[in-house]
RNA sequence: CCGAGAAUGACGGAGUGGUCAAACGUACCUGACUGUAAAUCAGGCAGCCUUAGGCUUACGGAGGUUCGAAUCCUUCUUCUCGGA
């Protein structure tokens, strides 16, 4: 088992790729690990092709740690998107779905879960959870942390199963409870009697306009994050799930939490959202004595800038092109253009955890 | 030279008498994005006025019919396709 120095950001592999990156880009950038998603392996590769193959990190041809989701948060989107089937639901029982693209109807269980992470053998497994949905009332997501916890303790059964005792995985459950302080708790400590190795903080409920930003300028959720890390034991590896902005990351490690993922930096690079150091973009952010700004490099203002997107920074995209050519390239939607920016994004990410200890 | 048809905003392309500053798409401008159904989504995109809203100029040029024209008529210009 790796062991990395905390906190680490992970950026995600959804579909079994850092979308825009090799996995040589993310050793040259120095990332940690990658997290990867159950479902979406399951569906679009299939996980005994991978056990058969001889697991997923010799699939991808990746050294470093390898961390699973579970497939609940992802599974529970799709269900609740707009247009979504009918067919989709998700009851104790498990979660059953239509595959859009195979149109076959699938079923994913805390067990199934379990047997599709051991197939692909990463690193840090997650159990399947039970995300809150934002409309649904108080006596309905009592009802959600219930379930969370019954297939928590069936996923660790099925673990337990598969594994016996000395696996040299590590399994982590989802707390669960939304914006709610008592179920937070109450999900924690069910948890928490069952004995897991990593406690993971579930993120927003799903399909709301409540965004991290609400009430107050730190936002609800700063207290929510530091609240649920301060329920877990310091003997416990706290993972932060969907967290997110530079700044909001660096207060959770303020905080306790240790373990980080996110699709930002990717998606945004994508988009020309750039993350740059003081001085070198156009909005500033800051959390204590640290403060990086934001570049958005589609923008008109760049059109003739020959100067990189960081002076100040190693990475590929700013020691080769100018922000001129890739406002060019991610504008005209060029691969190439998407993954200069995502190289650079996650540098800078990087960079960043490299501050935080 | 003769015959037929067509000219719409940056581009493609709807619209054939009022509900048209003109669908839709692209391009362009600005936002958003947090365990990725996300190369996606939202808003803007003639000018002016502080907004509900109002005013002005607009559908190749000029003129006409009509209470009212991108839409009908005349003519000019350009283009496309047939025939010499």
């Amino acid at each position: 088992m790796i062991k990395p120095k905390f906190p680490i950001f992970l950026p995600d592999a959804t579909y079994g790729s850092v979308k825009s990156t090799t996995f040589n880009d993310l050793k040259e950038i120095g990332t940690p690990g990658v997290v990867t998603t159950t479902l979406h392996i399951e569906n679009a590769i299939g996980s005994e092709y991978i056990k058969e193959f001889g697991g997923i990190k010799k699939f991808f041809g990746w050294e470093n740690l390898l961390l699973t989701d579970s497939g609940g948060w992802q599974v529970f989107s799709l269900i609740n998107s707009k247009g979504a089937s009918s067919k989709n639901k998700a009851t104790e029982a498990g979660c059953s779905f239509v595959d859009e693209k195979t149109g076959k109807q699938r079923l994913l269980t805390p067990e199934s879960s379990i047997q599709i992470q051991y197939n692909l053998d990463p690193d840090i497994l997650t159990v399947l959870d039970f995300p809150i949905l934002g409309n649904a009332t108080f006596a309905q997501r009592k009802e959600c942390v219930r379930i969370n916890t019954v297939w928590a303790k069936r996923a660790k059964t099925a673990y337990v199963n598969t594994y016996g005792d000395s696996s040299g995985k590590l399994l982590g459950a989802v707390i669960q409870g939304g914006n709610d302080f008592e179920l937070r708790k109450q999900s924690a400590q069910e948890l928490l009697e069952l004995d897991f190795d990593l406690y993971n903080f579930g993120g927003l409920p799903l399909h709301t306009p409540i965004t991290w930003k609400t009430k107050s300028e730190e936002g609800f959720y700063h207290e929510m994050l530091q609240y649920v890390s301060e329920l877990i034991p310091s003997s416990k590896t706290k993972y932060a799930m969907g967290v997110g902005q530079p700044t909001d990351i660096a207060f959770c490690v303020d905080v306790g939490w240790q373990i980080f993922d996110s699709v930002l930096p990717t998606r945004n690079a994508r988009h020309g959202y750039l993350y740059v150091s003081e001085g070198q973009g156009e909005e500033t952010k800051s959390y204590k004595n640290l403060s990086h700004d934001i570049l958005r490099v589609k923008k008109e203002d760049y059109k003739f800038d020959e100067k990189p997107v960081d002076a100040n920074c190693k990475c590929e995209c700013c020691t080769t092109v100018s922000r001129a050519y890739l406002r060019h390239l991610i504008r005209i939607n060029e691969p190439a253009g998407f993954r200069l920016a995502t190289i650079h994004n996650l540098w800078f990410y990087q960079r960043w955890m490299e501050k935080l200890n």
